[in-house]
DNA sequence: GCGCCAGATGAAAACGCTTGCAAAGGCTAT
DNA sequence: ATAGCCTTTGCAAGCGTTTTCATCTGGCGC
């Protein structure tokens, strides 16, 4: 069992040069009918091209690199990925990269600005062609990077409100606001919040902002004791509505900074007999997959993270490919109204 | 809107010759020193590192792959990352991997043999050092391909039997015929199973195959109209559930391939008021975090889909060091018991 | 039949880094 | 002092492509 095994390379792998010598025709010729296809006769690229599979050639991506100052290769800095939505959109990215030829680097953080860093400046390493990053929140250091680098960069999920970054995202405010308004028109006048943990993260400042200024517009506050952050995960969530419970019962509205945590809530409700949404209703932020699924199935606002990667995938190759795109790009997140909100009780 | 933004360099980024000459070294003192810190006096050493600060030098990762013959860079070809217990193991290895300098480049493929030989071919040319694959069914182009390029290869999830590939993962038809076995000793002798779709997918088929080789032991054979294959989604699940329901009623307890199908056949016993587990009992398997979390809990196989990514990585990393490591190693797939599972009625 | 031109090919110079080898300097041991 | 050794540095040869420029065809119009 712990023999290792060395499938031994007889002859290392076949250059460029032993195919252009195999076929009898020069190195510049060889490489022209691989990756130029015009420049060549057609019968010499054809038998060009024959004898490289027949060697079993696979062209060595650093030297084409190094020659073309091109790696064919995008980068994406993102929070971890088991997040689903953010999966979603990896997914949708690496999919769309790979129809063009290009190939996902991908670097993971921990919503560590200095861990960031550090993983983008590895990727700008690895001659990255472009990057995708998540938010506008970063530190001034990575923007320092980006712009010497001089790479093309996305910036996605948010919407950036100088129109500086190119970007494309969703209006989180606005959803916001559309939710708790939702919830106002449902008679709802003492509310909570469940919160993202805002500290380097605008998508969960935004939403929370949304609902206070919802609220604000109709003369009400949001109590200090009322709000309370988690960090992303079911139980975290569900702690962080006990706590509430606690600390500030009486609400009979709770909004949510994403559809995990809402997730963590219900269930609690459901552990303490609590019946939703006669008693409480709950909103979440993102629908993913389960929030349709659960009962009762959840109010949220629909964010398309699979469009947003695909998206950024897109345009990157748009301007990869010297076209250009609109700087920034909003994609609608719509309100989902399903069966977790309803009337205010009495 | 609509103008592009282009950060112009005014001097192309620097090279390592710049900031040679800038410190006053030799490019090849220059190269040691950033690379190599023991082959140069410690002034010098810290000297050029500051002159390379100053000017701001990002390593030509090509360049270096080049000369190296080494890039730093492990690729994974993975079905879609959407999944959770892939997405998770993506970021257990993406983690990984970066706390050794190495990053990872992801190609995804839904779970087709000739996409993923592409994708397998795109991260070769792009010079990874290694590989991780996802299971033990690939094409035979695919195998020929790992073996002639001879980059180390980590197939993971599942167990080699013939010992010959490196493989990290779990015992599925052993883990399988347990939950079997647990919910025959609970009394139930009318079972049903949604599979997960078995071509191109030992996992499956090993689940499968565990349920039915638990059966035949107690003498009991699984009809074959109780049997479905289902893609992985909620939907799917819940809509195999209702064929079985409509083709073959009459049975106590259903096995699901994964969390995923089992959460849509639990979604439409709550529809249709079928009661779990008093008159049904549901297994499922991989015990994502929902499993635990929905009502009733979700009796399931637990599989360390991140303790498999992170296994994964620093084998990866000990073979790329030169380390030897077993050839299979095997982790824990237990039983978790919950609350979708009782007593076979009356 | 001659000069030209377009198309096809080749020679060789990058691309930016690492590294084997050799030289130079500063020691210690004699 | 001198020989020999170790440490530190520099020179230059790659690493495997692409690409510019020049060369060489053959075919065309006149």
């Amino acid at each position: 069992m712990m023999i290792e095994f060395r499938p031994m390379k007889l002859r290392s792998s076949p250059k460029l040069r032993d195919v252009a010598r195999a076929a009898g025709v020069s190195l510049a010729t060889a490489s022209r009918a691989l990756s130029e296809p015009g420049l060549v006769r057609e019968d010499t690229r054809e038998h060009v091209r024959n004898v490289a599979t027949m060697l079993g050639y696979v062209p060595h991506g650093a030297a084409r690199a190094l020659a073309t100052r091109r790696s064919r290769t995008v980068g994406a800095v993102f929070p971890p990925v088991d997040n689903p939505i953010f999966a979603a959109a990896t997914q949708a990215l690496a999919h769309e990269l790979a129809g063009a030829g290009y190939t996902l680097l991908l670097a993971t953080h921990e919503y560590d600005p200095e861990a960031e860093v550090a993983a983008t400046r590895a990727l700008l390493e690895r001659g990255v062609d472009g990057l995708v990053l998540i938010g506008l929140d970063h530190s001034p250091a990575l923007y320092q990077l980006l712009g010497q680098s001089g790479v093309p960069y996305e910036l996605t999920w948010s919407l950036d409100p100088a129109g500086y970054h190119h970007c494309v995202g969703v209006a989180h405010r606005l959803a916001s606001v559309r939710v708790t308004q939702h919830l106002l028109d449902l008679g709802h006048r003492e509310f909570a919040v469940i919160a993202g943990v805002t500290a380097h993260n605008d998508r969960a400042r935004e939403r929370l902002a949304g609902v206070r200024e919802a609220l604000a517009a109709r003369g009400i506050e949001l109590r200090a004791d009322r709000v309370s952050e988690a960090e992303f995960s079911i139980p975290q969530g569900r702690r962080a509505f006990v706590g509430l419970l606690e600390r500030a019962p009486g609400f009979t509205a709770l909004v949510c900074g994403n559809d995990t945590l809402a997730l963590g809530a219900l269930a609690e409700c459901v552990r303490r007999g609590l019946r939703v949404p006669q008693e409480l209703s709950v909103a979440g932020f993102d629908d993913i997959d389960m929030a349709a699924e659960i009962t009762p199935s959840l109010t949220t606002v629909h964010v398309p993270a699979s469009d947003i990667g695909r998206l950024a995938g897109s345009r990157m190759l748009a301007r990869l490919a010297g076209r250009q795109v609109p700087t920034v790009e909003e994609v609608r997140a719509d309100l989902v109204v399903r069966a977790s909100t309803g009337r205010a009780p009495n």
